[in-house]
DNA sequence: CGAAGTATTGACGGGCGTCAATATCAGTGG
DNA sequence: CCACTGATATTGACGCCCGTCAATACTTCG
């Protein structure tokens, strides 16, 4: 927890540098087993909060008193259908606020995919934010709607693509919201945050058959598999094309708007709240 | 307009007495054909719409500058994917508002699934009705919020069921946002308002599928087909099982609460609008 | 080096999408 | 009243994608 509260008030970059840097030395789930055995709360300190992979974020019915402020990570909402058989629903990327009129139904979870570091705001709280700060409320409504069209791409892309498609397009669609470093012969390399179980799970498709596609793919020279959380793309267009993506942004992603639109709002009060934290 | 500003100030009971008896005479597609050939606008006046089944609401790029209040009749979302095939994302039931912040990008389109009855309202309206009553905020709220949840049922089902599932599930739910005629030996009448490519795109299944399950679940004597849109239902815990609906209302319908929730706050003010558009 | 976790590859089988044929029904005109 | 038409619903036959199970390779940490 030492020292995190300067990131805080300062810009998101160096939340970015440390996920890429993270991500890079090994996909992040390798990660997350640093002090404790499995998916614990690694710090917890005042409003912030660290978690490591696979912990557990929100569950139940019950509406917690609180929002939560993604700082960094990657959350996945989850449900665990019948017969033990997992499906994760949505992604929650950094800058994302959740939690505020979740209900967790049904044996719906939210949980850690990479280590996440949140930020807690009182739900009262938020509510006076929301209501003072009109530019506040019509980036909160963006937000929501951003989500609901990421749900509605992955419901499509459920119902009308077959899995090869389906990889094919999260993996062209993931270099936006994930570590993605351009070379200078435009091909990429793509830090792949989410374990195989999720990406299957994710695509409604299974680890084997994710396995399959993506050496499918390598044989194609679509993609060269660097290693297994690293996949560098040879030939995007050809990868969109086959995931049917429509090259102007599907929706999925657009979490490279991040920066520029949600983070300034809601980073300013973030700041803020760290703030008066310190003061009581 | 003439007259049909009583049964707008009054309860919602005329329209839904409506929609029961337009659906008893044979599942409203066939309705459809009346005096346009196929899909068109079937009167407007003023601000009031009424539409005929697969007629077009709203579509394309552009926010329209309207939103639109659903009084009757059954919309959807839907997409077309490459090669023609269609999917239907989501339902927009009476009493829901539509349009607020729609982008219906990639092929995405609003049609009447079956007939409607529709009330535009301009956004700038809507947005100052909007910042003034937190009453209809919070509504407003809890509307998006239940698309969402509705949404993230569809995802999961088509996920994690199988389509015999998936259909059952959709009959057991439907019971609670459709024509449901219950009987004193605890069986009921369903009286389904979606054709069955509507169902089939829906559920991301073939009408063939779905004809072969229903004809399954008859043998089975969960459900007798009355005729090809009306089903009764013999076995509703059976259904609900094969279904994995949690009895407790797993999210998608929850319009049985309408008329006590959304649509006091949100007629009130129809029924101002009509007599704006009366003074005007 | 052994053990555990993760990723990959192989073999098998069934569910369900696809295509085609047939059934059912409403409406029309003779 | 019946033949004809078109729309919709149903039934049958076929094939293959992909989920399942099992075995093996690879990596990391004790």
């Amino acid at each position: 927890m030492k020292h995190q509260m300067n990131a805080t008030t300062s810009t998101l970059q160096p939340d970015l540098a440390a996920l890429r840097g993270l991500s890079n030395r090994y996909g992040l789930e390798s990660v997350g087993n640093l002090s404790q055995p499995n998916g614990k709360v690694r710090a917890c300190a005042g409003r912030q909060l660290d978690l490591d992979t696979d912990s557990e974020v929100m569950t139940g019915e019950g509406a917690s008193r609180y929002v939560w402020f993604i700082r960094s990570g990657v959350l996945r909402l989850q449900r665990y259908g019948y017969g033990g058989r997992r499906q994760v629903l949505s992604l929650s990327l950094p800058g994302e606020i959740i939690g505020y009129e979740t209900h967790l139904r049904n044996g719906m979870s939210i949980e850690a995919a990479t280590p996440c570091s949140l930020f807690r705001i009182e739900k009262r709280e938020f509510d006076a934010f929301l209501t003072d700060d009109p530019d506040l409320r019509a980036e909160f409504l963006r937000q929501q709607q951003q989500q609901y069209d990421r749900l509605l791409w992955l419901t499509w892309a459920i119902g009308a693509l077959r899995p090869d498609e389906r990889l094919s397009a999260f993996l062209a669609l993931a270099t936006r919201f994930m570590p993605y470093q351009p070379l200078a012969d435009g091909t990429g390399v793509l830090s792949m945050l989410l374990s195989r179980p999720d990406i299957a799970d994710l695509l409604s498709t299974t680890v084997e058959t994710v396995s399959r596609i993506t050496h499918r793919l390598a044989e194609m020279h679509v993609i060269e598999i660097e290693d297994p959380a690293h996949f560098r793309i040879l030939d995007m267009k050809k990868l969109a094309s086959i995931g049917r993506v429509d090259e102007s942004l599907a929706g999925f992603p657009e979490c490279s708007g991040m920066q520029k639109n949600r983070i300034n709002t809601l980073m300013r009060w973030a700041a803020d709240q760290s703030d008066c934290l310190c003061a009581s």
